[in-house]
DNA sequence: CCGACAAATGACAGCGTTGTCATAATGACA
DNA sequence: TGTCATTATGACAACGCTGTCATTTGTCGG
């Protein structure tokens, strides 16, 4: 029933320690050795028990996925992601929701890693990208992987996934611009998300690039939320002067923004463009369906959870520091404009 | 830095044995010998290390969480809920997205108790509801707790949660009822979720308890999905004899209707009235807002990870079958009505 | 105050793996 | 063919805890 490394050390007529540098991938093992284990541990479906692993080893196999945002689309799809890519090497995945603000933040990473000894962290913004957090993950002296704003990357480039929302912006803002909007309105994330900034800067300088004035008054604050696309989007419309498109920065803004449209009874796509970002599932929930930039959440949360674990395995598998890269894993994600239904020409 | 049980053994002047006592809240420990360990656990700040445990204990420390529910809000609030129980109590969560239509669905779980050691299983619908893995977690001898509409209890209803549908229904519909509408349109969700059937049980409860007729032309199928709602709402409005009112089964069908009625340019609450179920985050983010009752998913969810901890703890400290009902523990839940903006007095 | 019995405690052997170090096999070269 | 360096393999302890069983301590009746 339960299969230990015993029994594929007898089915392999070798040691048990020979099996363990099988399954472990090291070295001086003869080929021939090699192959039999495999046979054996084939025949046997053997799966190393972890618990064992963990104790008897210096090294962990626990990865643990730490977030603090509060979108379930976003949450969920990064962790199917990560899990899938924990499952395909036999790693446990340890969840832990946090809260970047909480000041107790170093502590509790602190005691994660050095209570539960995991091999490896993967963050999501914006706790990914808080000053304070970032410091404590570098002392922690633990691999880890930094999903991430591009701009956010600084130069701790080999720890991070990003995100270049910058372009996807651009991207999303030229769709505006060639629809022949001219005054277009952009509602801001949260502060603290660098992704926030990296959306704006795109928008300024498709702007820029059209040649088209920057109009101050037509950025608002906001924070990634209904309530906040609602809010900004009746500033926004009942100004003297309205805008003819709105960018909002995610597509829970944007259906705040179709909202307060609605309110004012202001018809979409025909007196008003309104485009999020992001394309989570109620970008398709929403009426009309969202103009949005698609981010493959899932996609990015296995190249943070396979590069982290690649880190973690290289280190304990040749000491010789071999640059390592592991195929398949891409480091950079473009979002990429969706248009659906709620950008159209401009009015007049 | 790494305080083990000998440390703590050590500074309370008992062996280590008696601290595994202490720690496990076993019998046979003076009074003054279990202060005194607990204090030293305090004063060392120490914490059992889990891998240790499973490896050397006959049960194991981590629970599964099961689902396969493709709802993001739905699955985060039931995972935050379990996740908290755990941490209350030392355990650790095994993640485990499925599929309750896969055929391998018995080796699945099979192989994920027998190799992960799991000390309980919490299952939500529609994999708590579906047969083959009721008898398969039945037949694995591993302690469980389903989430599930309660009329999917069955004759194991301590092994149970249940979210009584069938009475939120009933309130929903009555709600509808008193705003004078008469003729309710009813959109299902999935057959295979017995939700569907006890919201579907409820509203007919209500329509015959206030002396209406009950339409079978107004009941349609669906599938708990936002495009089922749009198709579902729009064949009622396009019939010859439209309803003023529609229950949609859950919130993302509700959404799905008052897309369809946007389409038809039917104003809500004004013309028609659209009322939804589960109380999701969106259900605040449509317009107009939805009228919905609320289920506590997070508190459930809770409920099931204390309920199944319970039954792993109390078989593992005392052998003798005592019911061991652990206070707090709520095992039936029942929806309640929350009345926004989506229903309104009926037309005419 | 003693013996008998129950309660409390501790010694020690695992749990299934990895790490360390000793030993054996292999191959190159004289 | 013998020697030495190298690579391959294995024996055994250790990881931190729990389970089993022996031993000690305490309690109570006589």
């Amino acid at each position: 029933m339960k299969v230990t490394i015993n029994d594929v050390a007898a089915q392999a007529g070798v040691s048990i320690k020979t099996v363990s540098r099988v399954i472990n991938n090291e070295p001086s093992v003869r080929p021939a050795t090699r192959k039999k284990v495999m046979e054996a541990v084939e025949a046997l479906n053997y799966q190393p028990n972890l618990a064992a692993r963990n104790l008897a080893g210096s090294r962990s196999y626990t990865i643990a996925f730490i977030y603090d945002n509060p979108n379930a689309y976003y949450v969920i799809d990064m962790q199917n992601g990560i899990l899938e890519a924990c499952k395909a090497r036999g790693y446990e995945l340890l969840i832990h929701p946090s809260n970047s603000k909480s000041a107790t933040v170093h502590d509790e990473l602190r005691n994660l890693v050095e209570h539960s000894k995991v091999a490896g962290l993967v963050l999501t913004p914006p706790f990914s990208e808080t000053q304070t957090v970032i410091e404590t993950v570098k002392s922690l002296n633990v691999d880890y992987v930094r999903i991430v704003s591009a701009a956010a990357a600084h130069d701790d480039e080999e720890n991070c996934i990003q995100v270049d929302d910058s372009a996807a912006a651009y991207d999303i803002t030229r769709h505006l611009l060639q629809l022949g909007h001219k005054r277009i309105g952009f509602l801001c994330g949260g502060e603290e998300h660098v992704s926030t900034h990296g959306r704006l800067d795109g928008y300024r300088r498709a702007m820029a690039d059209a040649g088209l004035p920057i109009e101050e008054d037509l950025i608002l604050k906001g924070e990634y939320s209904f309530d906040s696309g609602v809010t900004g989007a009746k500033t926004l419309l009942q100004s003297a002067n309205p805008p003819t498109a709105i960018f909002a920065s995610n597509d829970e803004m944007a259906a705040g923004a179709l909202f307060a449209a609605r309110l004012m009874h202001i018809e979409i796509p025909e007196q008003l463009s309104i485009v999020g970002f992001e394309d989570s599932p109620f970008s398709r929930q929403t009426w009309p369906k969202l103009t949005t930039a698609h981010q493959p959440n899932n996609e990015i949360a296995k190249c943070a959870a396979a590069l982290v674990l690649s880190k973690a395995r290289s280190k304990g598998a040749t000491e010789n520091g071999k640059a390592h890269k592991e195929a398949g894993i891409v480091r950079e994600f473009t979002p990429e404009l969706v248009v659906r239904d709620s950008s159209g020409p401009a009015p007049e």
